[in-house]
This record gives structure tokens, sequence and C-alpha cells, in this order.
RNA sequence: ACCCGGGUGGCGGAACAGGUAGACGCGCAGGACUUAAAAUCCUGUUGCCCGCAACGGCAGUACGGGUUCGAUUCCCGUCCCGGGUACCA
């Protein structure tokens, strides 16, 4: 009997489909596990080998938690607004929703050729209305919030304006403007246009002008991590500030506690640090300069170094800030003018790409508050305008950047850290002592920040200020994919829909260009800009930022997600996915629970316990290298009509006489005529079909087949070969080095797909695809199967009692799985049932009480294989809810082995020693020994001691 | 430039807590079965040296040092690769 994988995989996918096998409750006496995976984007190109890596991994963490007696939560979704539909659209005429359910309908068909075991009855796509009402909703939620720091959290705005009413906004300053200030009695007397725009002020989902990221190319803002080096993240268009009426979330509000949550979750560190870098704390000072000649106007400082205060030798201010127009003398007028022209011609990209030192002198000068002495003022623009107050203290001889302009503009530079500072190079130090620097004299820098804060402080000039890096998120798109926002305009204001009105549902366009003023699609949409509504869409992350609580309570059409749900579920237990989003959408997730549950909507604060980042599948791709001929111009032709391929050994000669000779003889036979001079001759390299290579030899014939031009290809071989160049790069359509799964499902089965790609190496590293090993894998899979059925004599499992030396490989393998299982080392674990299985086939064991506890381990990795056997073993029931095996400890000790002894680390010996020795037994094992014996009596130790099961070790 | 990872046979990778480095798989070599092939099985496979042989010797986890009886593992320095960030004051 024939391990038939086909037919196996084909049967049980459809019995386990019938069945719902997949289906969890919400009510269960089970402890919760929830497993989630990121979901994708459907994108058009389906997925490729790299993709179900994380799948793979969390499936069988899903199914190992199930066999532990979880009841586990493993859902699975699709992320399906987004720019490429849209895209599509415009280039194919196709609506997003077709070809979004199009792209659906084929990643559905590819996952479940590996058999996950997603609850599909949970499926969530965020472009449904059922679903996007509920984006729509949280946004209101957002929108009707503002974050009280005095609580610490998010709370209605309602309470905003009550406080108002009673008191003004003394006690809670404006987060959006710290200018606005005003008292009840004012707030009273404002008008609602005014009340509502200082509302907006303070709303954590709000409406204001900004600089955005400007992409013309794609026609939208984008978000900052969306933009990569100047250039769109998506398609690499240039990108441009630019200002505009946008939506934001004042994710700035969360911060600190984004930061300090991070303490609380188990993310790698590397997450962990890129999203600190991101949020960007940092503590320090504000300090106020008086301007010379400038009564009453200050110049507000940041610095985190308010120890270096008698270093500063100039100031340096943002360009567009205020007061480069205020304080510029007459005589710096026009160099500034020039600079500030000069400034504004520079692209964000030119800015990155060349940092040259730039600036200018605008003729007035500051007033250090102890010195007295007079500071020039500088504007340039490596100080930006959007952080800090936009401007800096310079103290050359501790900063970088300082020291480099002062020497560009042959500043002088004051030294207050002595032999420190070496006059070539900036020193940031902070554990010089300080000189010259009048009452911070002798003490050491990091202690001086504080004493110097206290003394700004106490002459009211200064004060103590925390900075972050991060910006508010801005929140919309001049899109048609994605959600409408639930609000009109009337008169200026913006006005929430009433939640009857949810979901505001996305119209139908017959174009998707922008609208006249060069706002979204939906502006062209006379129903919707009839109603005043909002003609911007939300950007991706929406979506995104809640699903993973949608899945506890997908069909609910109160709530979107009950608290019975979300209590039982909690917090996602373990997240798989990829790197690319440290700084989105995990940053938005972990925004918007923290808003949910201080709204009360939810009971826990950080949604992901654990995150596993899985590595990316590098593509090996493969080249094959054309024949060119420059100079003669027969050759030149025929190479245009019979494409000449020369193989990659010979390719990589290219330049030698030998390569040119091999080359002239091979044409000349390929040609069949004698009078073919060669000129000079090169060889391009060509991506070429992974699929048609089988190693690094090319089907010529399939490659014929390939493309038409290539139809009558000619190939210069190298012994009777075509061997083709390699490179590991990205996996992608576009370098013809993808892998369908399918296509391996197909020829391996799923169950040795699943279990080659964990044994490929650990799932957080990337790795080039590689499919040398997939053979062993499936041979393994065989190898096991023939544990019970023989070819040729059928049926070979017994009912027979088994040995103990067969129980002790079942459970050193068993635990072995089951460690590596937990440690989420899937390549160990397959190797460990590798290991097991050649230790049962030496034994010749074909015992069903030992072999059925390994089919159950097997279970999460080759969950068909387990199944069929399960069944033909005589099973009831499915294998799925199987209890893990436990494992009896005592076939797991070994009687004796021999290991080595170090004596005082110089001599060497062997002793027999059991695997489970105490440590009293050891060293009376150590005095039974003869040689040691004699050692110990010349030399008298103070102590045997027993490491680790492997020496003994005597100390003297 | 800064901050994180990481460098182990021909290859992918093991080694959980400093304790016989190279598990498992691929590849390769040899062999068995077969008319033959496929499939399967067995043996060998870090390098060098010695030998009839060995559970023989030496070196060996990027490089140079250190701690330790003992280091792939810990510490310091150097080099290389991957990832992240970037005029953030």
């Amino acid at each position: 009997m024939e391990y038939n994988f086909s037919d196996i995989e084909k049967k049980w996918q459809r019995i386990w489909t019938e069945q719902g096998a997949y289906k969890v409750s919400n009510e269960s006496i089970k402890p919760k596990y929830y497993v989630l995976d990121m979901f994708p984007y459907p994108s058009g190109a389906g997925l490729h080998v790299g993709h179900p890596l994380g799948y793979i991994a969390s499936d069988i963490f899903a199914r190992y938690k199930r066999l532990k007696g979880y009841n586990v939560l493993h859902p699975m979704g699709y992320d399906a607004f987004g720019l490429p539909a849209e895209q599509y659209a415009i280039e194919h005429g196709i609506h997003p929703a077709v070809s979004t359910a199009d792209n659906i309908a084929n990643f559905r068909r590819q996952m479940d050729n590996i058999a996950f075991s997603f609850d599909w009855s949970r499926e969530v796509k965020t472009s449904d209305p059922e679903y996007y009402k509920w984006t729509q909703w949280i946004f209101l939620q957002l929108f009707d919030s503002w974050y009280d720091r005095h609580q610490g959290k998010a709370v209605p705005i309602e309470w905003l304006v009550r406080y108002f009413e009673k008191d003004g906004n003394a006690r809670h300053q404006c987060p959006g403007d710290a200018t606005i200030r005003f008292t009840a009695a004012e707030w009273n007397g404002f008008d609602r246009r005014r009340q509502q725009d200082i509302l907006m002020n303070y709303r954590l989902a709000y409406c204001g002008y900004g600089e955005v990221n400007w992409c013309e190319a794609l026609g939208t803002v984008l978000a900052n991590d969306e933009v990569i080096n100047g250039v769109s993240e998506r398609g690499g268009h240039p990108v441009v500030k630019k200002k505009l009426r946008q939506w934001y979330l004042r994710i700035t509000d969360y911060a600190d506690r984004l930061l300090e949550g991070l303490a609380t979750v188990d993310f790698s560190d590397a997450m962990k640090e890129m999203q600190s870098n991101w949020i960007g704390k940092s503590f320090g000072a504000e300090i106020d300069f008086e301007i010379l000649n400038h009564p009453g106007k200050k110049l507000r400082v940041y610095t985190t170094r308010p120890d270096t205060l008698f270093g500063v030798d100039f100031m340096v201010i943002a360009p567009e800030h205020e007061l480069v127009e205020a304080v510029t003398s007459d005589g710096q007028r026009a160099p500034v003018e020039e600079y500030l022209t000069y400034v504004k011609s520079r692209s964000e990209r030119e800015r990155m790409a060349e940092k040259k030192i730039t600036g200018c002198f605008t003729g007035a000068y500051a007033i250090h508050p102890f010195s007295g002495l007079q500071i020039p003022i500088w504007t340039s623009e490596y100080v930006l305008a959007g952080y800090g107050t936009g401007a800096i203290m310079a103290v050359p001889c501790g900063d970088e950047r300082d020291f480099k302009f002062a020497r560009h503009f042959d500043l002088p530079i004051t030294n207050i850290i002595g032999d420190a500072f070496n006059g070539e190079e900036a020193n940031p130090t902070k554990e010089a002592v300080l000189q010259n620097s009048d009452f911070l004299d002798g003490l050491v820098m990091k202690d001086a920040i504080v004493i110097a804060i206290k003394k700004l402080e106490d002459k009211g000039i200064g004060t103590r200020k925390v900075n972050f890096r991060m910006r508010d998120a801005a929140f919309s798109r001049q899109r048609y994919w994605g959600e409408p926002f639930p609000i009109t305009w009337k008169d200026g204001i913006a006005e929430a829909l009433p939640e009857s009105a949810l979901p505001l549902e996305l119209p139908h366009v017959e174009k998707y260009g922008p609208g006249p003023e060069g706002e979204g699609p939906l502006a062209n949409v006379p129903a919707w800009t009839a109603r005043r509504l909002e003609t911007n869409t939300m950007p991706g992350y929406a979506g995104s930022s809640w699903y993973f609580l949608r899945y506890m309570d997908p069909h609910n059409t109160e709530t979107f997600c009950s608290r019975a749900a979300s209590d039982y579920w909690g917090q996602v237990d373990l997240y798989i996915g990829g790197t690319e989003h440290a700084v989105g959408h995990l940053l938005y997730s972990r925004m918007w629970t923290k808003f949910l549950f201080d709204r009360g909507w939810i009971s826990h604060d950080e949604p992901f316990k654990r995150l596993v980042n899985q590595g990316m599948i590098q593509g090996s791709s493969r080249f094959v290298y054309r024949l060119e001929v420059k100079g003669s111009d027969l050759l030149e032709q025929l190479a245009r009509k019979t494409p000449v391929f020369v193989s990659g050994g010979i390719a990589a000669m290219q330049g030698t006489p030998e390569f040119h000779d091999l080359v002239e003889s091979a044409v000349k036979d390929i040609f069949e005529d004698p009078n073919i001079a060669l000129g000079e001759v090169a060889v391009t390299p060509l991506h070429v079909d992974v699929n048609i290579v089988d190693g690094l030899e090319l089907d010529t014939e399939a490659f014929r087949k390939w493309r038409s031009e290539y139809a009558d290809a000619e190939f210069i071989l190298e012994e009777g070969k075509y061997i083709c160049g390699q490179e590991v790069e990205k996996m992608s359509k576009r370098l013809y080095n993808t892998v369908n799964p399918n296509d391996l499902v197909s020829k391996y089965g799923a169950d040795t797909f699943r279990m080659y790609e964990m044994f490929l190496g650990p799932v957080e590293q990337s790795k080039p695809w590689d499919i040398k090993g997939i053979e062993g894998v499936h041979r393994f899979i065989r190898k096991f199967w023939r544990l019970f059925f023989d070819e040729v004599k059928g049926k070979v499992w017994t009912t027979q009692k088994a040995t103990d030396a067969e129980w002790k490989v079942l459970y050193r393998t068993i635990k072995k799985v089951e460690e590596a299982t937990d440690r989420f080392s899937f390549n160990t674990g397959v190797s460990a049932l590798m290991i097991g299985v050649n230790e049962l086939t030496d034994l010749k064991c074909h015992k069903k009480e030992v072999l059925e506890k390994l089919v159950i381990a097997i279970t999460p990795y080759a969950p068909h294989f387990a199944e069929e056997i399960w069944h033909l073993l005589g099973n009831a029931g499915s294998v799925l809810d199987a209890l893990y095996p436990a494992v009896e400890e005592k076939y797991l000790v070994e009687s004796t082995k021999n290991y080595p002894i170090a004596i005082n680390g110089k001599t060497r010996h062997e002793l027999n020693i059991a695997l489970d020795a105490t440590q009293q037994q050891v060293e009376d094992i150590v005095l039974a020994d003869e040689i040691v014996q004699k050692w110990l009596e010349g030399n008298k130790p103070k102590k045997v001691v027993y490491v680790k099961n492997k020496m003994i070790n005597v100390v003297v």
C-alpha cells in the first residue's frame, strides 16, 4: 500500500471542510489561545513560496496548541483596501471591487491547497461594508475623544466642553496649538464656529492644515513611513511637501504609553528598538534667549544638553522659522532672502542626497542669559522647522554638526571641556568636566544637566522639556478605494454622521481621477458632494488597525466586537508577520487598542502579547547570457533573428581569448557558415524563469517555448549542458524567480511542502529559496508511512507490546519535538521527527501503541498524513482533536554512558556515569575509579563537581 | 555615521543553561538489490598527518587577544555581511 499523498490530502481537506473541523467557538471550558497572522493585501500576483512561511509556522503552532488542549482562535482575512487595486482600475478599467474579489479568490485557492487550519467562518475583508462600518464607527469615537493628560487617557470631547464652560482651557492646554488660551467667559462668548475650531485642536481624529507628503504621481498624501528617502515607498515616485487640509490621528498623545507599553510585550529587541526610535523620546530643556534690539521678542530653543549652555557660540533657526523675517537686520536682508530662495528651490530629495553646509547670518544677536554675551543668530537648513522649537543653540565643541558649521563659516569656537576637545572634531561626551562655564565649572556634564535646568527655571527663562520625534499620523488620502469618512461639512464645521447612517457606503464611480480642486475622486460624485460629505478616504492602515478584534466576533451587527468576546479572547497570544510593519501597522494597532481601552470598549491595552517576525524568503534568480555581436553586420542580423545564448561558465570567461575562440567556433557551428567573421562579442545577462531551470541546468526546450522570440534560440553549451548564472534577489514576478507553492504541493504534497519550508531554517531568518532538500523531507514522510504499510506486504503495523527500547526512542523523540515546537524552532522539530523515525525503522518497530503517539506529534506538521494513519489504525474521531501524548519520564533515563573526566583540567580519563546520577552518586563513582582514586590520594581535592551531565570536574 | 542582528564543513543548518562542535537534511563517493533504470537500503564524508587498524595525533566555529580546568557560547579590539535609522539639536 503506497503513500498516495494526492488522494489522501484531497480527501481530508474535503472532510475537514464538510465537518467544519476548524470552527472555533467563543464558549469553551478550555483555556484560550489566539494565534494570528498579519493578513495579506490580496495583490494580483498571488502567493509565492515566501508568503506561506509565516502562515505555516503559525498553523503548526495553532494546531500544536489545539492538541495541547487549548481553544485556539486562528483566523484569516484580507487587507483589501489600497492603492494597487485603484491603480489597476485606472490602467485596466476594472473596478477595484472586482479585481480585489478575484485576487481574494485566488489567494484562497492557494491557501486551501496548503491546508491551513483557519476558521474561515470568521474571515474579514476590510473593504466589506459590514466591516468598514465599524472602522468608520471607531473613527467617529476618535473624533469624539480627546486626550486628558491629567488622567492619562482618552475621554469624551463632551467632558472637555464642560471644562471649558466652567474654567476655560487653563487646565487643559491645547495640544494642537499651545497659544490658544481662553477663560470660561471667553469660551461661552465664542460663536459655534470658533468653538468647534478649538475643539478640533483637541480631538484625537482631527482635521487641520499641515505640511504633508504629497506625491504628484500617485495623486495622494503619504504617511511618513510610506516615504523612503524622499520617494514613495510604492512606485518610487518623488514626494514633495505641500500644505493641504488633512485628517490626522493624534498619535503623539499616546507617544509615552506606546513607549512604555513595549516593556510589557514580547517583541524582538530589534522591533522594540525600531519603535522606540520612531517615537524618538528625548529629554532636555527649552530655553528663551532675549534678542538684541528686539525687546519682547524671544528666541526659544530646544536642547538635550543644557549643561553646555556656556559653550554656545551661535544660534541657528530653521529657514521657515517666523523669527527669520522678524529679526533679520536691514544689512543682511538681501543675503537672507537670497538664501531663503535657495532653500525653497531645494527639494526634499536634494536635501537628503547632498548634505551641503549652507546658511546665512541674520544680522541679529541673542543675549546669553548668564554671560550677557551677544550671540549671532544664523539660519540654516540643517535645523528643521518641524522638530523641537525649530531653533537651536549651537555648541560647536560638543556637536558635530555645529562644529562643521562653525568651521565652514569660520566662527569662533569656545571650549568648555578642556582636554576633551581637541579642536579637530566635536566631542559629544557627557563625562567631561566643565570649564569656562561659570556656575557649572568643575561639574561632570551629565550631573550639570539638572543643575542648569534648575537655574534656568529659577530665572524663569527655561523649562524641562520632553520631545518626541514622532508626528501625528496623516489619516486621509485623496483616493477612491478606501473607507469614506462619516463626516459632513456645514459652514466649515465638520460634523459626524449619526451612528444610524453607518456604514457610509462607498459610491460607485466611473473614473478615478482627482476632483476639481485636487481632492479625491469622490468629489466627482454629485450625490456625494450634494450632501457635503468629506471627499477624502481613509488610508490603508485604518482597517488593519483593529481587525484582530473583529475576528473575535465577526458577525456582530450591534457592535464592532462584543465585550464578552474581547474579554474571552483578550490579547493576541502570538502574532506573526514581517518586520516591514514595525513602525506603521504595529504602532497604529497599538494606539487604537489603547484608545478603545481608554474609552472602555475592551479590557486590554496592548493588542499583541508576543510578536514573531518571519524572515523573507528571497528568490534565487537564474540568468541566461545572450550573445551580442558588434562590428559585423551579418552576425548582428543573425544574432537578432536567432538569439544565441552562451552557457554561464563560458560567459564568465568573457574577454579572454579562450572565450573568443569557443564562441567563434560554436557560432560557426550553429550557423554552418564558414565565412562568418566575428566582430566584438559581448554577453548580456537576462533573467530566466527559475521554473524551467533544474538546479543550474536550463531546460533548453522549455526555454524555447517560454517566449515566442526565443522559439529558435541557439545555445552554446558546455559538456552538453546549458549552465545558468545565479544570484539571490528579492522574490518577485519581474525577476522570474518566483515559485508557486501550488506546483510544489502537486509534486510532493502539502505535508511535505509545509515541513520543507520549516526545515529550511529558523522562521525568523531570511534565506534564499532552495529546492534541493525537499526530496529529503519527502523521503522521510514516506519512510514513516512504511512503518505502517509496505508496498508489497501491505499492512505491517501490529498491536504487539512495545519494548523499553522502543518506548525510549518514542518519548525521547516526542520530548524533542515538543520542546522545539514550544521554542518555535520548527526546523529542529522536523529534524527530531526524522531522527525518531530513523531509529524506529532501525528497531523495525511497527507497533501501534508506539507509532500512534508519534503520529499525534507529527499532526501539526503533516496533518493529512497524520489523519490518514490515525484512521487506518482504526481510531475514531479526528487526530486534530487528539490529546498530545504525555512523555513518560522513566523512559528518558539512560543507563550509563562513558564520559570524560577532567581532573583539575589536566588529566583526561573516561568514567561510566549514569545520566541521571546525582551529585552524590557522581562523587561515589569518581571515588570508585582506580586511576582517579590514585590521583586524589596525591592531590587532596577540595571538592568533586558534577557539571551538566557531561563532565566531572575535580577542584584542587 | 549611529543603533540592532549575524559570521560554524561543498551547501541549508544543529549544539536548550561555557562541558565529546558539525545533529538532521542536501550534495558527493563507494556498495547492495535489479538485465537495466527508478525506488529503497547500507557505508563514508571538517581539514591535515600517521597507520593494517583504532574509541590514534594535530589544527579547527571570520580574525587578534582575554577570563576559565574547559569558550561556537562570556569580555575587549579588528574585519566582513544583513537589517533599521538618519542633519531630531
